[in-house]
DNA sequence: CTTGGAATAT
DNA sequence: GATATTCCAA
């Protein structure tokens, strides 16, 4: 198409000068459409013969952007030109209402199929169809007609964002800041838009219908990332007063995007609703008790905001499970030492994220850390009266996770803490917690990600339930060593099954069980390591009174093992 | 001027 | 409470 950067200049009127290809064997027909066509600035080229129709597509297939074809009964019903018109969006129409000759049409490839008279309506909007197929098409597939409706889609819209922006916020520094976010999100390529009237014959697609988006204070964009590694992530941009809609794809498809609110705190809550294509299939409109999104993880699209008016100005990383893992990997790869917001950022190479936005979760990340990484230590290295660490754990971890190949005597589901906390996502909640475990949390219990860099042991052990503390007296934090249970000492029913098969299938080293129990026999002044209890007293007095001991000297210190 | 990080705002 | 934004020092 001979349609160039200047020209998309010009065309700052879109649809206005669209070139529709109408094919009538009616001439009268042919001439009344075109008329009306031409009344809302569209470029008819008429053609009553499906010959010279498919010779002009053929010589000059850039030269039009959409076509109407009338279903011809007398000869093959124009059904060639549909086929052969693959790329150039094609409506069919017909005095004929008849649904199999609609049904060809649509498997034909017919984006729509229109009935005779053709009102005004009908043909206002034609324009979507080539709007669809400039952002729906892959980059490849883009035709050369398509690729200067989509840029000027493109740019359309960021100039009704620009407008908007001026017009509503004033005050605000939210010029550059605009800008620089509709690059940001300008630079992926878009996709998966819906069809405007007829649904397309691909499922699955996430489609949001923005409608008229003159009136409407939230218009979403999707676009498509041209990565092809599924390293790719997204930016989902949605209103947050319980108005958007969120959709839930497959759930085995791998999140990728950044789903991000976009939080509207103007004073006038205009309507901002996203409005789903009936093929949308998988609507998931529920909510979390906050109101909030869900879902945000699922969907495989790119959403841009494209919204009218100043609705980029904050917009809400939601840090979904699978967002996070990402993160933790990128932090564990980089070693807590070294985990800054710049490297993280180019590790989880997610698009959209800023790093102003992993240095706000570095930061939650790291409170989390001082105020529950002490308490597990404390926990897990409890000091010696005389301030001497005691030695049965000579790895203690000093970055987020344990190296993979240290045998922990104790598992690191109690060593570590999980973080961050289940949070109110449905499919965090799916993701996070180990199957079969219940989803109890103690707050400060969250979640890791259950695991690291594949490795088995962690995967196995990492996101278990959180030893509670210990109380003094109320026995030990960690699971008895070897699975029993002195009498007396059980812990809360509720952890106990958990627990049961945590101790059970992480298997301690007898070496160590057996260096932990001597020095806890020879030091009894010492507190007992964890996973050790305190012998019960009947049985010290079983022991003793096997010993042939039957007075027990009231200061004696020296209880023997069960 | 950019970055990291803490403080503060939303 | 989570995240964004701001502020400031390096």
């Amino acid at each position: 198409m001979v349609c160039t950067a200047s020209d998309l200049q010009e065309w700052k009127d879109f649809p206005k000068g669209l070139k529709v290809l109408l094919l009538d064997q009616d001439s009268d027909s042919a001439s009344e459409i075109r008329s009306k066509l031409e009344l809302m600035d569209y470029i008819v080229f008429t053609f009553c013969n499906e010959d010279e129709a498919l010779s002009a597509l053929a010589s000059k297939p850039d030269s039009f952007h959409i076509a109407m074809v009338e279903v011809n009964t007398s000869s093959n019903g124009s059904f060639d030109f549909l086929e052969t018109a693959r790329d150039l969006p094609t409506i069919m129409m017909s005095n004929n209402n008849c649904l199999s000759t609609m049904m060809k049409c649509i498997a034909l490839g017919a984006v729509e199929f229109l009935h005779k008279p053709l009102c005004e309506d009908k043909l206002r909007n034609i324009w979507q169809h080539v709007a669809h197929k400039a952002f729906n098409a892959g980059v490849g597939e883009v035709s050369e007609s398509m690729k200067p409706v989509k840029e000027t889609l493109v740019s359309t819209l960021q100039r009704q964002l620009k407008n908007e922006e001026q017009n509503n916020d004033e005050s605000r520094e939210t010029s550059k800041l605009s800008v620089h976010e509709t690059d940001q999100e300008m630079s992926a390529a878009s996709d998966k838009y819906p069809a405007p009237s007829t649904p397309q014959l691909k499922g699955g697609t996430r489609l949001l219908d923005d409608g008229d988006c003159q009136d409407q204070t939230n218009c979403t964009v999707e676009k498509e990332s041209g990565e092809q590694d599924g390293e790719s992530k997204f930016v989902e941009t949605t209103c947050d007063d319980s108005m958007s809609e969120n959709i839930q794809e497959d759930q085995g498809q791998r999140v990728r995007e950044v789903p991000v609110k976009e939080e509207d705190d103007s004073a006038d809550n205009s309507k901002c609703e996203s409005m789903i294509s009936p093929l949308s299939e998988n609507k998931d409109r529920s909510r979390d008790v906050h109101g909030r999104n869900d879902n945000l993880s699922k969907a495989t699209t790119l959403h841009n905001s494209v919204g009218t008016r100043a609705n980029r100005k904050k917009m809400k990383v939601d840090w979904t499970p699978e967002l996070h893992k990402k993160f933790v990997q990128a932090v564990e790869q980089l070693g807590v030492d070294q985990a800054i917001p710049s490297r993280i950022l180019d590790l989880m190479k997610v698009e959209g994220l800023t790093r102003h936005n992993v240095a706000s979760h570095l930061q939650k990340y790291r409170m989390h850390r001082r105020h529950i990484l002490p308490k597990e230590d404390e926990r897990r290295w409890p000091h010696s009266r005389d301030g001497v660490t005691r030695s049965y754990y000579p790895h203690r971890p000093i970055m987020a996770y344990p190296p993979p190949h240290v045998g922990h005597p104790l598992p690191p589901g109690a060593a570590y803490p999980v973080w961050p906390p289940p949070s109110n996502h449905p499919a965090g909640m799916q993701m996070w917690g180990p199957p079969g475990y219940p989803p109890w949390h103690a707050p400060e219990n969250w979640h890791w990600k259950p695991t690291y860099n594949g490795f088995q042991m962690q995967a196995d052990v990492w996101g278990c339930p959180v030893m509670p503390p210990s109380h003094p007296g109320s026995g030990l934090a960690f699971p008895q060593v070897n699975g029993h249970n002195a009498p007396g000492c059980h812990p809360p029913d509720s952890l106990e099954n958990s627990f049961a098969g945590i101790s059970f299938d992480y298997h301690l080293d007898e070496e160590v069980i057996d260096n932990i129990v001597k020095e806890a026999i020879s030091k009894p002044w010492l507190p007992l390591p964890l996973g050790l209890k305190p012998p019960s007293t009947d049985c010290v007095l079983a022991e003793l009174s096997r010993q042939g001991i039957l007075s027990i000297p009231s200061h004696s210190d020296r209880p023997g093992p069960c």
